[in-house]
DNA sequence: CGGGCGGTTGAGGTCAATCAATCAGAGTGG
DNA sequence: CCACTCTGATTGATTGACCTCAACCGCCCG
């Protein structure tokens, strides 16, 4: 990893809090570097050492596993506010990257377990990912293309606060590693939804939900 | 719940050790009442107050959501030695049901997470069962049917600790759900698997694992 | 022996994947 | 400013894996 390079960036406490804050009393309290990722770039790779971890301040992250055939599977997408990063053992998992540009803080794992007081936060934040986990398992396991885009949408819209209008800063192949799609599926099922009048796409980054409660409808 | 109703049981302390004592450190102590469940009995609903953590001694659990229109996702299976019923919120996000006759601990939520000793082991089972859902997203998000299969009657297998002999507690059904196929599906994959010399099927509950390696292979 | 439940097998259908071509937008350089 | 390229997205045609529907089987139990 490059965190030594790192060095020469600002301290933050908590610089951004969740945009969630009906959970501040859960809410990861960080204090660390402040690191800079470009596009694309890792964060950390499948198989190395678990000493870190990192709360997203701008842009998204996305976590993914690969298969030997090149298969990838995204885990999860995390935004400003998000924590991601920790592990039961003392080997990463699963890969991270950043999406687009993004601004991560990193803290020493060991740092964070040692105070209980963050320790119990930890905690619970590793539940609610778990929640989360457990209901991308009944999307992907069980939901049609339609139902897990629409899924997928109001997710993010939930997550980013926010109106109708939403700025994905994922592209259609993340998306569909994350849903367990094709990027052509994906693409299909954005422009059946226009059709539909669910929603207004513009330039392939922006969706607007025009009718939020119909596409709630689509997935229960 | 009907936990009261199990007053009449004897009192347990960490009767069945997990078969996996690699990780004897992190093992979960539940000071409780033993409780048994029927076949296809529910532990808990989804909903319910989430006020107990379960362990199971002998049998096994099978944790799910249902969608509305019938669909069922097993999010996992618990075998002796695994807890389970672990919530962040006060609800019961999915359901638990005893796949056979089951013998589970009951314990106290709260008597649990008072003791920072029992916290800590309780976070650490929560980052495993966080482990296996990614696990499981990646399985069902991006293997096919015979991947999805060889992988649950290996991870089956190494639960048990055991040899090539393996016992499915489970339905047809129940094991479809869990992998996100149909029963169809699982059952036509076991014959192709038998016919490949993979494994010796006896009696639809009896698995022998004959190639373990070309198993393994199947799921790189 | 018969009935029932769970499992298997078969035939046909469907949804999403694959393969392939086109398109749109962002840079890049002349 | 306009070709040119490159990348990512869309669209179309076809295939294929898995689902659906239906029949059958086999084991268990009365």
């Amino acid at each position: 990893m490059q965190i030594q390079s790192a060095a020469r960036a600002q301290k933050y406490e908590n610089a951004v809090p969740s945009l969630l804050s009906e959970n501040v009393e859960s809410e990861v309290k960080l204090i660390g570097i402040a690191r800079t990722f470009t596009k694309d770039q890792e964060i950390f790779g499948e198989g190395e050492a678990a000493d870190f971890v990192y709360k997203v301040v701008t842009g998204a992250v996305r976590s993914f596993r690969i298969l030997a055939d090149g298969r990838r599977q995204i885990g999860d997408f995390y935004l400003p506010g998000d924590v991601f990063g920790m592990e039961l053992g003392q080997q990463r998992r699963s890969a991270a990257e950043a999406v687009g540009d993004a601004v991560v803080i990193v803290a020493r794992r060991a740092t964070l377990t040692a105070d209980p007081d963050n320790a119990d936060r930890l905690w619970r934040h590793a539940l609610r990912e778990l929640q989360r986990s457990q209901d991308h398992v009944l999307t992907v396991g069980r939901r049609s293309a339609t139902e897990r885009v629409a899924r997928f949408l109001l997710d993010l819209n939930e997550r980013r606060g926010a109106g109708v209008m939403l700025e994905l800063p994922m592209s259609r192949q993340d998306i569909a590693d994350f849903l367990g799609l094709t990027i052509e599926t994906v693409s299909r099922t954005l422009t059946q939804m226009q059709l539909d009048d669910l929603i207004e796409v513009s330039g392939c980054r922006h969706v607007r939900l025009t009718r939020r409660a119909a596409l709630a409808e689509l997935c229960e």
